[in-house]
RNA sequence: GCCCUCGUAGCUCAGCGGAUAGAGCACCGGCCUCCGGAGCCGGGUGCGCAGGUUCGAGUCCUGCCGGGGGCGCCA
């Protein structure tokens, strides 16, 4: 059988799970069939038609905009095209289609009998946590992607923090969805920093005030207490570093964030990696000489001013060694893509770093940079800017040992990294019930206190192909499979979108309708017959599947007690 | 001045170009003989403004207004 439209054509997330057809492509299959039926064929430049889930349940299970886009290029109306399509779909049905409605414009709307909910449920479970909502729209391609990269020249800030959870969470998405991903932290351990760092050490250890362009905070003073080398700036600067790298490495461990590489920048220039980079822009004629500096002509790739490659001082700049670096991650290490995730006040280089991509050669489209809007904090009913060299920035570790890993978490992967947020720290702090964490979690350690009781009464789960799953007609057990087949779909969205916060909404969502079932549809109570019991047994553990998926994926332990 | 970004309910935020825009918090009122009440149910307010594209715009485009950020031989 031919399929006039790209499987891709009608859906928005190119799922094919586990190597088995979903559902949604079940039927993207049976509506391209009616729709050449209908003597619609297939055209290059036409708008895509989708088949979706409707918001609201009246407009059914599933719907699809098929007629309304291709009413026009094939001269008709577009209710008239979407009652002939409908007729066509009956001729042969996609399994558990129960009925067919014409709506508003011109949507075709099917409503399905339960089964195709209990094929999700059999899906879940027979896939389990390693198998569900996986996906390969990656297709195995190899992507870098780098984030936090923070100076080291003090401890995080709530910032870093947010930025961190959505490139790991990020990473956990994509590698769900086929990708061969590579965590890295671009370490800055070189340059005037690193020495002003060193001085302001000295003179703390000294006794003495920082130099006014040094770096004021606390950390620098204690750090000082434990320095026992040369009275040498570059000696304290690398002293200085290399500690606050540890406490970094730690804090980051500590909400779950683990880099496969931290890529050090002297160890960039060190390499001649910066001459060569040089001599290959210079190749291409894009480098020239001007008051004893180098300059990269990234006017001519679209940036709004020249930028200085090597100071007439002789340090490379950060510009430098970072194209240095990114010839490495494309030229070198030959990543097929690399994504870049920095915050929002470091968008000012992001211009001159695509043009500096691009002048060595590399197609533009291989690199995303993706900036994260800036995070600001309330306390005491007043906002607070942050500096990490005036040193009255709100640290990372602060907050987590105020609400614990996991509310630093999901409250940094709540809105999408373009959403500049503000974190109230009197509410985070002092009403842990306001803390949407608790809700999700509990909902897991719900489904675990299930099972608890279930081994405690001698209960057994029959096994899935003898159980009956047609007991499961509660309008809040549908409800919760509804839910749980939405899982493959969210992932794969957040992957292609670069929008793991998707799997937050998702998993509040799960944990609402789990709630709701909880508290209407007891699993082991005596007044339950035994046959529906055993069915919702196993709507509880495709509960656990899937809500473990989706808390795993946005790196929130998903506890069994609370 | 130029560039980037954001503007959705009192507050914090969801909302892949679809139909009557949703949660949480806060406020008011209900619900525990059952497997955990950190829960469930009900109650009302909103897409900054103006154009444009589209069968259809909170979503895309343009302009304006407002907030944040950036415009170094700092990183």
């Amino acid at each position: 059988m031919l399929y006039p439209l790209s499987y891709e054509g009608w859906c928005s997330n190119h799922t094919i799970l586990g190597g088995t057809m979903s559902f949604r492509e079940v039927l993207a299959r049976s509506i391209s069939s009616a729709l050449v039926g209908c003597g619609v064929l297939p055209e290059d430049g036409r708008p895509t038609a989708h088949v979706e889930r409707p918001a609201r349940l009246e407009h059914g299970d599933w719907s699809t905009n098929a007629a309304l886009v291709h009413a026009r290029s094939v001269g008709r109306q577009p209710r008239a095209l979407a009652e002939q399509l409908a007729e066509q779909l009956l001729m042969d049905p996609p399994p558990h289609l129960d009925r067919v409605e014409i709506a508003g414009p011109g949507f075709l709307n099917l409503y399905l009998k339960p089964g195709w909910l209990y094929d999700a449920l059999v899906e879940t479970v027979s896939q389990g946590v390693a198998g569900y909502a996986t996906a390969d729209i990656g297709h195995g391609e190899r992507v870098q992607i780098e984030f936090v990269s923070a100076n080291p020249t003090g401890p995080l800030h709530v910032g870093n923090g947010w930025w961190g959870s959505y490139g790991d969470a990020l990473a956990r998405v994509m590698a769900r969805c086929g990708w061969q991903v590579h965590r890295e932290y671009y370490v800055n351990d070189t340059g005037g920093q690193v020495r002003r760092l060193g001085a302001s050490l000295l003179a703390r250890r000294r006794g003495e005030e920082v130099p006014e362009d040094g770096y004021q905070g606390a950390y620098v003073a204690e750090l000082a207490s434990h320095y026992e080398g040369p009275d040498d700036v570059d000696a304290a600067g690398r002293f200085a570093t290399g500690r606050i790298l540890d406490s970094i490495r730690a804090t980051l461990a500590s909400i779950g964030i683990v880099y496969d590489e931290w890529y050090s920048q002297a160890s960039v220039e060190e390499s001649g990696a910066v001459e060569e980079t040089i001599a290959l822009l210079a190749e291409r004629g894009l480098v020239y000489e001007d008051d004893g500096a180098v300059w990269l002509r990234s006017t001519s790739l679209g940036d709004q001013r020249d930028r200085v490659l090597v100071k007439s001082s002789g340090d490379v700049t950060y510009l430098g060694g970072d194209l240095a670096y990114h010839r490495d991650k494309f030229l070198v290490r030959k990543f097929d893509r690399v994504i870049d995730v920095f915050g929002a006040d470091h968008h000012g280089q992001v211009p001159s770093l695509l043009a500096g991509v691009e002048a060595l050669g590399v197609d533009r489209d291989r690199l995303e940079v993706k900036l994260g809007q800036m995070v600001s904090l309330l306390e005491g009913g007043k906002s607070g800017a942050m500096s990490k060299r005036a040193g009255n920035f709100v640290a990372l570790d602060d907050l987590i040992a105020d609400i614990g890993p996991d509310a630093t978490r999901l409250l940094s992967l709540m809105s999408s990294l373009d959403q500049a947020s503000t974190l109230d720290l009197d509410v985070v702090r002092s009403s842990s019930m306001e803390n949407p964490v608790y809700y999700v979690q509990y909902a897991h350690a719900r489904i675990a206190s299930i099972e608890r009781v279930m081994v405690e009464r001698g209960v057994e789960r029959q096994p899935l192909d003898s159980v009956d799953l047609g007991a499961l007609v509660h309008d809040r057990e549908l409800e919760l499979l509804r839910r749980i087949e939405e899982l493959p779909d969210t992932v794969v969205e957040a992957a292609r979108d670069r929008a793991p916060h998707r799997v937050t909404t998702w998993v509040r969502n799960l944990a609402g309708a789990f709630h709701g079932f909880y508290h209407d549809c007891p699993v082991l109570a005596p007044s339950v017959p035994t046959e529906l019991a055993q069915a919702r047994l196993w709507l509880v553990e495709a509960s656990r599947i899937s809500l473990g998926i989706g808390l795993d994926l946005l790196g929130v332990s998903a506890p069994r007690e609370m």
